[in-house]
RNA sequence: GGGGGUGUAGCUCAGUUGGUUAGAGCGCUGGCCUGUCACGCCAGAGGCCGCGGGUUCGAGUCCCGUCACUCCCGCCA
């Protein structure tokens, strides 16, 4: 039942008002006896022949109002329908100790019906409000007007309301000021494919709308500002995914001026631990670990890694070189890169778990197998076990913490190529076993993360995150590297805030050094002249005394996702666009007037469409 | 761009080795019902089995193609 209710309507109108005295969550048993005057939905119709319930609803919560026969309103209430508007008045009554609804907010009072009043009807609904069953999608989007009455999103989209409106005050708190950035911007050459926009003053040259306000929060820090923020909208012309909507998102982007890494923790910890521990409805950590990337892929196979699951893995090579168990010990001498890293299994310890195991390593991910070893009775079982010996396996036993009833598997190889599936045979043992504390919420910030990486298919280095961060050792690091493989071994001052497994936000402590910029550019490619076309402004800038400046962006959405508890992003999201981009209430994107596009001197030059041609 | 899943009444789903008239629940319409709150009872309407082709005496069921939705990969500095 609805329980939107603890929200007293923002002020109490006099029964002479035209639609209401009261809303329909603020009434209780002190009111009984009150003339009210209530509009609102009916939201479901009991009608008993001899009498006749309805449900009335609106933003605020439900109330039951009855009406009987010898009513004067009762034959116009017996023909009305769900999701009609109405007024009401009549007086507040108590109902008896049998007729109570103890699931209901206002279930000891109902509302007698002395005047009803239609103020809209409704069609027969193409989606049903009450009892929200599960209805297909694009239904739901076409008709989100109505899907929004719906309790669970409606008080998805109230919950995200407060959740913003508390980052705001949070940030304020702490000395943060919000400032507005261009939504019309200039296109960037590296990230996201950008949204573009034609303009008409300029034939043939376009806007592009911010990918994040990235550029223009330094430029503010630049500007002698400090402790910015915004409820920044984001758009990229990316693909969507569950926890992904197309085009367009929110991040609470934040910059700070003279700051260093930790500085930027520790504004950002306080503002998410208290954000979780208000909405959260769980416990929150209050530790917030800081994991090297390097050391984040060595426990976890994982630059984001859910802490709530337990096990670490560990390196294992030793008690496998030149060992009985021939597969792995030939591919420890095979190249000295190669390692054998062991994922734990805690009260694993059975052939039936481990065999599900290897068959979801088949299967699901397509791996030659997984290797094990469970322990029983003092000692290790399986094939692994059999072939390298009992000592060796005791050793494992002893370095892994192990004893009877736990199991351990294998990965092995370069762990360059194997850390992800073995991260995610970690998630599936912690998940499996119920070893993973799903009712908690686990942050971790994952900090030094490489500043380029190799980009395969333009066989090139690359930023590997952000084109502005500072790399550790700035400049000597930068001119000093004497391969790519050195230059791939620098960090950067670049982190994420990860929650449950989930990555939250990236950040850096940007470079604010023109040379700096000018070589970091030319590593990974783009030449002067691209840089002095491209980011001019930001070039500009570092010259006339930039200060050290960081930040960070956490997106909103997948936060409020996380603190409602929602898989899907469009749970969260008043209107959202289909996976494929469309808008299905607004009926966007659409064609334009021709007159539209001669205006911005673009005429059309289309592909074939699908099935046209025959 | 690629892969997986789904597609039968408005909705959620069932539908046997291919076999006569394709079912249920919810919703909708009509009727009955004075204490329900998932009200109850009775009756009714509602189907190009996503679409196109093929195999077959016969296809919701098997095969091929296609479309739609969804999840994932690519992509998302």
């Amino acid at each position: 039942m609805l329980l939107r209710a603890n929200n007293v309507w923002w002020r109490q109108k006099p029964m002479t008002h035209e639609y209401r005295s009261h809303n329909c969550g603020e009434l209780e048993a002190k009111n009984v006896g009150d003339q009210v005057r209530l509009s609102g939905w009916v939201h479901r119709i009991r009608d008993h022949g001899g009498l006749l319930f309805i449900d009335l609803r609106d933003h605020y919560g439900l109330i039951q109002c009855v009406v009987e026969p010898d009513e004067s309103e009762f034959s116009k209430a017996e023909n009305i329908h769900a999701e009609w508007v109405v007024r009401i008045n009549g007086p507040v009554v108590a109902r008896s100790d049998e007729t109570i609804n103890k699931d209901l907010p206002t279930g000891r009072i109902e509302v007698r019906i002395e005047q009803l009043e239609v103020l809209s009807k409704s069609e027969e609904l193409p989606l049903p409000i009450f009892g929200e069953p599960d209805y297909p999608e694009d239904t739901r989007l076409k008709y989100r007007f109505l899907d929004l009455r719906r309790e669970t999103i409606h008080g998805n989209i109230v919950k995200r309301s407060k959740i913003i409106s508390s980052m705001r005050n949070r940030m304020v708190e702490q000395g943060f000021m919000e400032y507005q950035t261009p939504i019309l911007t200039a296109s960037s050459p590296e990230g996201a494919r950008d949204f573009l926009v034609p303009s008409r003053v300029h034939p043939g040259k376009f806007y592009a709308l911010p990918q994040a306000p990235q550029q223009f929060k330094q430029l503010i820090m630049m500007a002698g500002f400090d402790r910015y923020f915004q409820i920044a909208p984001c758009f990229r012309d990316e693909d969507a995914r569950a926890d992904r909507s197309p085009g367009e998102f929110y991040q609470l982007d934040i910059e700070m001026s003279f700051v260093t890494q930790e500085d930027v923790f520790e504004a950002v910890e306080p503002m998410l631990l208290g954000l979780f521990e208000e909405f959260g409805g769980k416990p929150v950590a209050k530790d917030f670990p800081k994991i090297p990337f390097d050391e984040a892929f060595r426990k976890y196979g994982s630059d984001k890694p859910d802490l709530r699951n337990p096990l670490i893995m560990e390196n294992v090579s030793e008690h496998f070189r030149g060992g009985g168990f021939g597969i792995f010990a030939g591919i420890l001498d095979k190249d000295e890169k190669n390692a054998i890293w062991a994922i734990p299994a805690p009260t694993g310890g059975s052939r039936a778990f481990c065999d599900r195991m290897n068959g979801w390593a088949q299967k699901e991910e397509k791996q030659p197998g997984l290797a094990y070893i469970f322990f029983k009775e003092g000692k290790g079982s399986g094939p692994v076990a059999k072939n390298i010996g009992e000592e060796r396996t005791m050793a494992l036993r002893d370095q892994l913490g192990l004893k009877d009833g736990d199991a351990v598997f294998f990965a092995a190889g370069n762990p360059k190529d194997f850390a992800e599936f073995a991260g995610r045979a970690r998630v599936r043992v912690g998940e499996l076993l119920e070893l993973t504390d799903n009712d908690k919420f686990a942050f971790c910030w994952i900090v030094d993360f490489p500043m380029f990486e190799w980009d395969e298919e333009n066989k090139k280095i690359d930023f590997s995150h952000n084109p502005f961060s500072m790399p550790q050792g700035g400049l000597d690091v930068l001119t000093n590297a004497k391969s790519d493989e050195e230059l791939l071994d620098i960090k950067a001052y670049q982190y994420d805030i990860v929650c449950n497994g989930i990555e939250l936000s990236s950040g850096a402590i940007r470079n604010h050094l023109p040379e700096i910029m000018y070589k970091a550019f030319d590593i990974a490619g783009y030449g002067t002249e691209v840089l002095e076309d491209k980011f001019g402004g930001m070039l500009r800038a570092l010259q006339y005394g930039a200060p050290p400046h960081g930040g960070i962006a956490p997106g909103v959405d997948r936060i409020v996702m996380l603190l409602c508890d929602e898989p899907n992003i469009r749970e969260v999201t008043m209107f959202p666009m289909n996976q494929q981009a469309e808008d299905l209430l607004m009926g966007a994107p659409d064609n334009v007037h021709p007159e539209q596009l001669r205006e911005l001197h673009i005429r059309l030059k289309l592909p074939k469409t699908k099935g046209e041609g025959v």
